[in-house]
DNA sequence: TAGTCTACTTAGGAGGCCCCTA
DNA sequence: TAGGGGCCTCCTAAGTAGACTA
């Protein structure tokens, strides 16, 4: 292996120089276009950030007066789209500004830069790759008999033991402290018994032996999905008008026009793709005197379907206790019936039992098939999967289903294909389920195998940075990137098919940018690019000098529209991956860097004698430092500023009241100065607990003021479902609080050491305050097998 | 080796439920 | 008790990655 000293950077230049062959040109002119459109996003982006003030301002002005104006289809005019358009463009803006400041000012308040853990972890001398033994399936002992299983016994509560856990639960429900406290601060750990209930009752999974690979199920009977609701014309007095003109639509362009109307007021019927296209699959459905009549969108006039929408949805809110309940009835009949299934002895929640209803397709980003017609599936779309003994679903009469299939080398329970992208869709279980659950355990699994052989692998892509070839070299710095940075691996996209989002390997020259110095740091890479669900990623990011100069040989000779990484696929990347450790893929970067991210931020940001309250700030903030890393950003909330001036409000009145009790215990001490008798030391007393309960209070308030200003633009529910290993949580609500035991004061006095052991018991977070019910159900095994030393 | 298909995980938004406050 | 608002659940799009095929 040659060393650092035989390559200087000159060298690297040559090499790369001489392997070289520009077969990125080939692809260079499928590029042309969407480098074109990047590059105008790009410029609009600096257009807006210049004028974003100003011209917010006037746009709403312009906004209120057009408003009256509206167009014949009921969408507004064209200065409407354009400022829906430039606000929501602008608050991506600001999110994404947010987000990068949100970063700054976590590097600067934890010492977290992006992302520390590199440096952080302890170092691995030993080149490590784990053996078989390390990465033997885990294990669960089943029973004998179990291939030739037949269901007997349903183990799992049967429906009268869940109905009246409900009810108990119901009933709890009224003797417990409302949901929302949880929030605020927490109540001695000693109530809350009834979780612990619920889950004595579960079926305990992860305490049986797996299947052998491959094999998912061995009995699998269930009641097929449940169709969408049969399209139901609109009442007579529910006109549309074309031209000006009321115009009776046959039943099947009417049943489309309603899932226009339907959307009215969002901002996708403004769209151009999304109305073009919408038209286009209209037309399909008329009949030839609607087609020849309807030609222009923009002369058709849904506003009265659309208001009768909504006056169907603010009835149904307005429904009386009684509807509510009825309705409610239904649903938990309908669940009852086809929302479980029995796999193997077991009974268990199916996840999405319901057949997604027609409409137009949601696309997101500049996705070039918004606006299409999603067509009502049928049962002869349907491919249902069970076992070979199970009783098979009926189709509903005088239908039949595609197929029945019994493969057991497979998780779903029924499948079709949309017809949009033509891809196949599912129905599956829920992730409280054994066999969605043994995965997400075999995936921290694996990502704890990683953490054993991470120091190598990083050794070995420094040493690749300097490799002959350039396919190892790109191979390399992209896999620098997925790890220091966490991004997605980038399979490559069907052009035209979906919107132009990225990912690691498929970066584009025009995603990045290199400063040999910004900002006083030197070789700084600057990202930007769309990537999962069109959400921008940009960050600016400090690399190595050597990365920086394999960057700039990538990019050499190229157009902006040419991959960054042009001798590279996902692929290749993985095939490496499998070779450096079993079961690595790109993505288990991604969990191996939000998990350790966690830890790490926990043990860093958590102190032992804090109260609950800090003590989920500091979770909140360890989820928040791995939301950013993942780029996970969401929308502000409609009502964010709304209610954080609610907020303040509350806290300045509390603050106010803090005042008054301080003055109150300050004329009562000057009384009891005077008097000297009891009666007035008591009323000492009593103020002073008034001053203590409102300084709590008021605390409470600013953290929770503090946590929500910070959650502003990021979603923590993505991170902390899918990247961090629940273990860590759990095993640190119990570190949290025996932590707080030994650093009690112990030393000082033992007495006082037993009251902190006490106090630490009432005052530990309880998982209920980090995660809800359905996390909870998620993560059951990881609640049930983890100790306070877990370290992942 | 590239392209396609399939099976699964990851993702953000919409909307409704339910709690809190006035 | 009604209305407001926050959180949870549902929904389904959009990714990843392995298997298969030519």
């Amino acid at each position: 292996m040659s060393g650092d000293h035989l390559h200087n950077d000159s060298q690297i230049e040559a090499d790369f120089r001489l392997n070289d062959s520009h077969k990125h040109k080939d692809k260079h002119k499928d590029r042309e276009h969407r480098h074109k459109e990047h590059k105008k996003d790009k410029e609009k982006d600096r257009e807006k950030s210049k004028h974003s003030n100003s011209e917010h301002k006037d746009s709403e002005k312009k906004h209120k007066e057009k408003e009256k104006n509206k167009h014949k289809d009921g969408s507004s005019e064209k200065h409407k789209d354009k400022h829906k358009d430039r606000d929501k463009e602008k608050r991506k803006e600001e999110k994404i500004r947010a987000a990068g400041d949100a970063k700054i000012k976590k590097e600067k308040e934890n010492g977290f830069s992006s992302p520390p853990r590199i440096k952080d972890e302890p170092e691995d001398d030993g080149y490590f790759v784990p053996s078989k033994e390390d990465i033997k399936p885990l294990k669960r002992p089943r029973d004998e008999d179990d291939a030739d299983y037949k269901p007997k016994k349903i183990k799992t509560e049967d429906i009268k033991k869940e109905k009246k856990r409900k009810l108990e639960e119901e009933e709890d429900g009224k003797l417990k402290k409302p949901k929302n406290k949880d929030k605020k601060v927490a109540e001695p750990d000693n109530k809350k018994k009834k979780p612990k209930k619920e889950e004595e009752q579960k079926w305990k999974w992860w305490e049986e032996e797996r299947y052998p690979e491959g094999i998912k199920w061995k009995f699998l009977e269930h009641k097929g999905p449940v169709f969408a609701p049969p399209y139901e014309p609109l009442p007579d007095g529910v006109k549309f008008y074309y031209d000006g003109k009321v115009m009776k639509l046959s039943p099947k362009t009417e049943e489309v026009a309603t899932f226009f109307a339907k959307m009215l007021d969002h901002e996708y019927t403004t769209k151009e793709i999304f109305r073009k296209n919408f038209f286009k699959d209209w037309r399909k459905e008329m009949t030839n005197d609607e087609k020849n009549t309807i030609t222009n969108l923009s002369k058709c006039d849904f506003t009265q379907m659309s208001q009768y929408f909504k006056a169907q949805s603010e009835a149904r809110k307005q429904m009386s206790k009684e509807e509510k309940l009825k309705v409610k009835e239904e649903n938990e009949k309908l669940l009852k019936e086809y929302g479980f299934c029995v796999m193997d002895n077991h009974r268990e929640r199916i996840a999405n039992f319901k057949i997604e209803p027609p409409g137009l397709f949601r696309g997101r980003g500049n996705h070039p098939k918004m606006g299409m017609l999603k067509r009502r599936i049928m049962p002869e779309d349907i491919i249902i999967n069970c076992s070979k003994d199970a009783k098979v679903p009926s189709p509903p009469s005088g239908h039949k289903w595609k197929e029945v299939r019994h493969d057991n080398k497979v998780t779903w329970l029924v499948s079709w294909t949309e017809n949009i992208q033509g891809s196949i869709k599912y129905i599956m279980l829920n992730p409280s389920s054994r066999i969605k659950g043994e995965k997400d355990w075999q995936k921290y699994e694996t990502a704890r195998r990683l953490k054993k052989c991470v120091d190598k692998i990083r050794n070995q892509y420094r040493e690749d940075w300097k490799s002959k070839e350039m396919k190892v070299r790109q191979r390399a710095v992209a896999l620098y990137f997925i790890d220091k940075l966490a991004l997605r691996a980038g399979n490559e996209k069907e052009e035209g098919e979906t919107a132009d989002t990225v990912g690691c390997c498929s970066l584009r020259v025009e995603h990045i940018n290199l400063h040999p110095e910004l900002d006083g740091q030197e070789y700084v890479v600057e990202f930007d690019f769309p990537g999962k669900d069109s959400i921008r990623y940009y960050n600016k990011v400090p690399v190595e000098k050597r990365v920086f100069k394999n960057l700039q040989l990538f990019m050499e000779n190229k157009q902006p529209e040419d991959d960054l990484f042009d001798r590279l696929n996902t692929g290749i990347l993985n095939k490496h991956l499998q070779d450096l450790m079993e079961g690595l893929t790109a993505k288990v970067f991604r969990t191996y860097n939000a998990s350790i991210t966690l830890q790490q931020q926990l043990k860093e940001l958590t102190a032992a004698d804090e109260n609950v309250a800090a003590k989920i700030l500091s979770y909140n903030r360890a989820n928040r430092a791995v939301a950013i890393l993942c780029n996970h950003q969401r929308a502000p909330p409609k009502t964010f500023e709304k209610s954080m001036m609610n907020l303040q409000s509350k806290i300045d009145a509390k603050k106010d009241q803090l005042a008054d009790a301080r003055r109150d215990l300050k004329s009562a001490k000057a009384d009891a100065k005077v008097m000297k008798d009891a009666k007035t030391k008591k009323v000492v007393e009593s103020k002073k607990k008034a001053v203590q309960r409102l300084e709590e209070q008021l605390m409470k308030l600013e953290v929770q003021a503090t946590d929500r200003e910070e959650n502003k633009q990021i979603a923590l529910g993505t991170s902390k479902l899918n990247y961090l290993d629940p273990r860590i949580t759990v095993a640190c609500q119990s570190h949290c609080t025996s932590s707080g035991r030994t650093k009690g004061r112990e030393a000082y006095t033992p007495e006082g050491s037993f009251r902190e052991l006490v106090q630490c018991k009432k005052w530990g977070v309880p998982i209920e305050k980090i995660y809800n019910k359905t996390q909870r159900e998620k993560f059951a095994w990881a609640i049930d097998m983890t100790d306070e030393d877990y370290e992942f």
